[in-house]
DNA sequence: ATTTAGCACTCGGACAGCGAGAGTGCTAAC
DNA sequence: GTTAGCACTCTCGCTGTCCGAGTGCTAAAT
């Protein structure tokens, strides 16, 4: 029931010339363009053994051969050979990362575009997140008589902001002082260990703690939020996209960027770079789409993932490699930048 | 040369009747569909001489009549009729914004959101911005011995930060010491006004305070960072873009984002609602697009932009309500947190 | 037992021709 | 100025035909 190693030679050049120029190939330009020594009478024999096996499938009867989903699953787990990226590629990329300033935001943004760049096809970014967020530090700043600005900073460096309209005028000293007294009373917690009833019920310590409970609450169970995205337009690019057909849908997921976080959960798990083909039965959405995508950010439990998406016909090794350098590259930063 | 009131009806009716349904509009479905008390013959002759005004075209000779760049400019400047966004399409939205937290971020993607699924459109939100940044407020908070986080609030409560790797190890106290000490050298300053020879070339406060300059200055100069975008999907729903001619232009512009910060720069100048159509000669890639844009953010210097892009053939009545309601609402809600 | 040559067969795509239908422009009458 | 009538034009969908590409099968060759 196994492949044989000349069945194994096939299937990697058909999809390799399918991957190259989306036509069906057919026996004939395969033993013309590569030296494999049959003619095509037997190359023709291999290809319906490879299709019977459900590797290969047929357009139509007078038409040449094109990858199923299976047979992208098996290139990509057994023929593939993984190359790493080529110097002058990664020499590109980390560039691009040398100009950008130490804020995640840009460098998200920056991670975004270059993948969708090196690989064309569209690319999604997710902010870092911690499991639990932890209470570092807040500071509530005066911006007018009766208006201050909180900013919340979580352990790891996200920085939360929110306008307070205050009941009353308060001094920016007023302010120091609750963000102090808070900042000593909640320095290190979690969510539900922020203890409200040390405080009076109606103070305005009370209430900032409150926001505070809120916004660390919402950031440990949003969703898809700050997703960075880019490179839309190559989606649009590719031939099997031309004619319109779920190209809204695709588009939608990929702006709504939900089905990013249920993967991201798989990757978190597994680790390395994942490959799921034409949704993989899952996301029917993404019926003609590969995603690869990995996560980012160290051996610690904060992190966050990346990835393209783009046709099944998709360039594997070459995105893969992009991937996994690109996510490599945020870590390292991370790690220099926020120690972990 | 005037058009007749009669015409002027006329172009109307086409206009709306194309809008509505994108087929060449015929002088029979026109004398069918509204109380003329003209017969088609008619009908043709007035058609006739708008098509030679330049209101109106025809794809060939036996189609009907649809509208030309000339004549939706017509119809938004003379004929369409400003209607207040109707109360229950106000409440939606209001009602959408009751629910986002005082922040800038949130507001920003929530407009772009309300904006694209109101008008069925692809809905661009810039950040607002003042001429020139101020100084407001400076913390530093040491994450590790050797690592700190820079975060800058300028006057309007826009937040910058960034990660500040040490040279030594420094105690939470000696950072906000500096800090204190740049906050009362600083207190209101623009980008120019900040000065470095008071400090110790080699000092922290003096490396410090170059990089609140820099990012002041990347702040005065920066353009499209952080656009906020949504509903790109459904400028693939429109026909005219079911056939990918352009699209993949159009759909990189709005990506990128570019065109919004020039044409930004006249909607701050001429104020309320600005309608592009057809990129008007100066944006080729938005050939078959209109944009319905306007500034938001009150009387004071400090604003953005919002809008929306969709083909020429666009309920712009509608669309117009919405960005003006939208951008009325923005405004209030900054003048409400930030008092500008 | 595998490989190969030969050949019939099938299917899609391009092309041309055709007819129907829609809608105009023109002319002449109202 | 308006309208009825009519010839004319152009698109669109349908049909039939042809060509070429590529397969699958069979029988011969290695």
């Amino acid at each position: 029931m196994e492949l044989t190693e000349r069945q194994r030679m096939i299937l990697g050049l058909v999809i390799r010339e399918y991957i190259q120029n989306p036509v069906p190939v057919a026996s004939k330009v395969l033993v013309e363009k590569y030296p494999l020594g049959i003619s095509p009478a037997t190359a023709r024999n291999e290809l319906a053994v490879l299709e019977e096996r459900g590797y290969l499938t047929h357009p139509h009867t007078s038409a040449g051969r094109i990858p199923t989903e299976k047979g992208y699953r098996y290139f990509v787990e057994y023929l593939m050979q993984q190359v790493e990226l080529p110097l002058e590629e990664r020499l590109t990329i980390r560039h691009q990362f040398y100009q950008v300033h130490a804020e995640m935001d840009q460098m998200m943004r920056l991670s975004a575009s270059v993948l969708a760049r090196q690989t064309r096809s569209a690319a999604l970014v997710t902010p870092p997140r911690a499991p639990q967020s932890r209470y570092k530090h807040l500071e509530l700043i005066s911006l007018r008589e009766t208006v201050a600005l909180l900013i919340l900073v979580l352990q790891g460096g996200l920085v939360k902001q929110q306008v307070l309209t205050l009941d009353a005028p308060y001094t920016q000293e007023t302010l120091s002082a609750i963000a102090g007294k808070l900042n000593h009373l909640y320095a290190g917690v979690t969510v539900d260990q922020v203890r409200l009833d040390v405080l009076g019920a109606e103070s305005l310590e009370a209430r900032v703690a409150r926001i505070v409970r809120d916004i660390m609450t919402q950031e440990d169970h949003q969703t898809s939020q700050g997703i960075y995205r880019d490179g839309l337009g190559y989606i649009l690019e590719t031939p099997e996209f031309r004619e319109a057909r779920s190209l809204r849908q695709v588009v939608d997921l990929l702006e709504r960027g939900m089905f990013f976080e249920e993967m991201l959960a798989e990757a978190m798990e597994r680790g390395g770079v994942q490959v799921i083909i034409g949704g993989e039965g899952r996301w029917d959405e993404l019926a003609d789409c590969s995603v690869v995508m990995a996560r980012y950010g160290g051996e610690s439990r904060v992190g966050g993932a990346l990835g393209v998406v783009g046709p099944t016909r998709m360039p594997y090794a070459h995105a893969i490699s992009v991937v996994r350098y690109v996510a490599e590259l945020m870590g390292d930063l991370m790690y220099e930048w926020y120690g972990y």
